[in-house]
DNA sequence: TTTCGCTTCAAACGAGCGTTTGAATTTCAA
DNA sequence: TTGAAATTCAAACGCTCGTTTGAAGCGAAA
């Protein structure tokens, strides 16, 4: 009908507004969490009325679902790591990778950055709509750490081993992303160039593979 | 003086107060942070007027302030984990304490494990207050963890391998602490009872110790 | 050009926040 | 017992929050 043909024309300008406000509050939510993050100050950086957001997403709840649709859509992309890629490497390197890749937003202020840093804030302040959303989809850090984890360990370890392994592994790039920039100011005062990105996933993948004793 | 003197007196029903509002003050940090954990739930948990947190602490800051020295405190308490008695261990055996201790909140719903939820809270939130407060003196897991892991790195391990390696460590417990709500949801289902406790330091100080490769 | 949805907009609403106020109450030395 | 200082209290202030409202602007079909 012509209603639809208008929505699907008239969509072009909706678009643009609805792109810019996810965008938005991609880096609010980033920055503030959910529940600190205003719709003030998204509609602010996205050049937009306040009333935008409950207009076209129905509330600053439906914005924030928009987000972890993103989100999702931008790990499952298979540029970003593929879990059959990681089962061609060898275990080492799949180690390796996995540590690589999971850090590089210390290097690359990038969205993917953004959104590893609100599944940090998530994992403190943990909002309705992130466990209505993961509940039947575990998030695919946990799912790729728990397939390099079971190269090494022995076929018999039990689940429960297997589950710790994987989350010993899974936040070991995401503290570091987390918490890069307290880590920049005293009393650690680490800044990470390419160079040192590169250091620290060689000292991690040491620790993770040998262990201190290891190194 | 009489002043000096009625103030002396009546401190004793002050104490009172001041203590129910740095009691009830720790818990709401803990479980909503420093901007989330409002004035009017400490008071009510306290069973105080609203206003006795400005007449006693000068505001929400100086509350939080108290809180933060009263951690500082437990912390440093040689009951808690005293660095010389890490020294006396072997480096095994202070690996093994260190993580035994700091995952103690798992099982123990104490103060202790209120203030490592703060600390959580901080490392995500930070707060200008909290941020004056660690400038000077960073906090004592950190040190004792620097402490753990010189037992066992290398004399010539660089100063940043040495950090890395630190940060490292000190973050394995605080993440189980901190996520330890979430985690005994699905899909990960974790409850931690003494005999899990057990389990989880032993896994954790095997990948430690001798890295994914030597399970 | 008129008409009719879709979208934008400024303004306001009600709720919660930290803080202030000034009076009431308690405390204790004199 | 009296009087002054310390403490408590209910109420209100000013602010930010998410959301709602109704009018204005807009583009395309008639």
């Amino acid at each position: 009908m012509s209603n639809l043909d208008q929505a699907r024309v008239a969509s072009r300008s909706t678009e643009t507004t609805r792109a810019a406000l996810i965008k938005a509050a991609t880096s609010v939510f980033a920055e503030y969490g959910y529940d600190g993050g205003s719709v003030r100050l998204i509609t602010q950086r996205a050049m937009a009325n306040q009333a935008a957001v409950n207009y076209h997403f129905g509330g600053k709840d439906g914005l924030y679902r928009e987000v972890l649709i993103a989100a999702t859509r931008a790990f499952e992309e298979n540029a970003f790591l593929d879990p059959e890629e990681l089962d061609a490497l060898s275990p080492e390197d799949a180690l390796r990778r996995y540590l690589h890749q999971f850090l590089l937003p210390l290097v690359k202020r990038d969205r993917v950055s953004r959104f590893l840093r609100i599944f940090a804030w998530e994992s403190v302040q943990p909002s309705e709509v992130f466990s209505a959303f993961i509940a039947h989809s575990p998030p695919r850090i946990f799912r790729l750490a728990e397939r390099v984890v079971r190269r090494f360990l022995p076929q018999e370890a039990s689940a429960e081993t297997v589950t710790f392994a994987m989350l010993w592994l899974a936040q070991q790039p995401m503290f570091f992303v987390r918490d890069a920039e307290r880590l920049a100011q005293p009393p650690f005062s680490l800044k990470f160039d390419e160079d040192a990105l590169e250091r620290l996933v060689d000292t991690l993948a040491g620790l993770s593979l040998r262990g201190l004793a290891g190194v």
